[in-house]
DNA sequence: CCCCTATTCATACAAACGTTTGAATTAACT
DNA sequence: AGTTAATTCAAACGTTTGTATGAATAGGGG
């Protein structure tokens, strides 16, 4: 079963950076976690796997999360803190609403092509049915917020054209998850050669011209 | 484990439109199959569930298709075949390149917004780490290498800017695929009112119109 | 009616699953 | 050295997993 959300609001979320502090096992028992639930799934990972990845005993999970669907959970928190905080970053940096944009798309692509299992998870997420987790959901409606407030920024002062912000706000989001995941895989089937984080970069570049290119009002419209 | 994918040569694909023939049984199989799969995962759907969802005994799995990962290539080869088609009627249909592209995206969009189970299997593939199943290797990278085709015809004459056709085509493909699946948790996520439908609806306007204005090449650019 | 093939069914199997248990080990403080 | 609390460990628990088996049930041609 794939782990569902009892909302469980016994949680402290407020200040936003808490530094939660964790014995070195579950540290590694948290990296480990990581990389097979992005490569594998939550069920096709096995507490064994786990345990085995980090050089600990079965009952380590257990023992230090409760449960696998814990771990699972203290994973997914762990990841979306920074991917949170890389929005918000180029969401207050200098700049006109489109120039934040463009880097915003760019500084994602970039942090995620680099850290493949952190959109994996999201995907995996977006693509079951159900609701996605609590975690998840809050930091995307959160980035999409941001998103979503730049483009009305913009098209306030008229740099950006007319058209349903919130649409927007998605399509911006969509550009640098989906690119990053499909990275890998697509040196093998487009057979794009190079190294990874040349493609990385280069896919950066593109994807936040194709983002700011959809956005920007025409200097020349029948107006 | 997840399905990994021997060679396997022993089939046939060269007329790309065999009319597989199955039993009742097993058609019932693999739409019951399709919907869990969809929802939960290849791991996360045991042949019990399968079985019962459908009506079937146990064993049916078993006989019909020899195993459950049997079963899972036929459900990906049986939603990939109508996504391909897609893509290719909207390519060969009339129009500028611009136009074309419009309505690839717009129709792709909607297709699968309507059968989510599709592109959810799709990402599934895609956000595990590993190659995806040769099936849809196949699929994606016939609808890249058309879209592609469109795209450097256009610039070829003209109507849209310089760039990585690739790259290009990579992002046209991800806002149907990527939307189609974030459209439902989106409704509750970013708060959209309204019915699905309708959602879909706009969702393929905006991205057709997404993709079109980052293609296009400006009118009055320095030159 | 009988035989033959195809399909369904209940049941069984070994393997893998997440979690529990209680003893062994470690580390810190008195 | 002695006490206490935290952690690790091997083993076992009861389920659930995918698949195998052999008997039961059809449905046509002879």
């Amino acid at each position: 079963m794939v782990p569902t959300f009892v909302p469980s609001d016994a949680h402290v979320d407020s200040g936003d950076d808490e530094r939660e502090v964790r014995s070195p096992t579950a540290e590694t028992l948290m990296e480990a976690a990581l990389v097979l639930f992005a490569a594998r799934g939550y069920a096709g990972t096995s507490v064994r796997a786990i345990t085995e990845a980090a050089g600990a005993n079965l009952a380590a999970v257990t023992y230090h999360f409760g449960s696998k669907e814990a771990l699972f959970e203290a994973v997914l928190a762990s990841i979306l803190v920074p991917v949170g905080r890389e929005i918000r970053q180029a969401h207050q940096g200098p700049g006109s609403p489109l120039e934040r944009i463009r880097s915003v798309v760019a500084a994602l692509l970039r942090y995620m092509g680099r850290q493949p299992e952190y959109p994996r998870l999201m995907l995996q997420q977006l693509s079951s049915t159900g609701l996605p987790h609590p975690v998840v959901r809050r930091t995307i409606s959160g980035s999409l917020g941001r998103l979503r407030s730049l483009v009305e920024e913009g098209q306030r002062d008229g740099t950006i054209r007319p058209g349903d912000p919130t649409l927007m706000a998605v399509s911006l989001m969509s550009q640098p998850v989906h690119m990053s995941v499909v990275a890998r895989p697509l040196q093998e089937i487009a057979g794009i050669p190079g190294e990874a984080d040349a493609l990385i970069d280069r896919m950066a570049e593109h994807a936040a011209e194709f983002a700011v290119r959809a956005l920007e009002a025409r200097e020349e419209t029948n107006a």
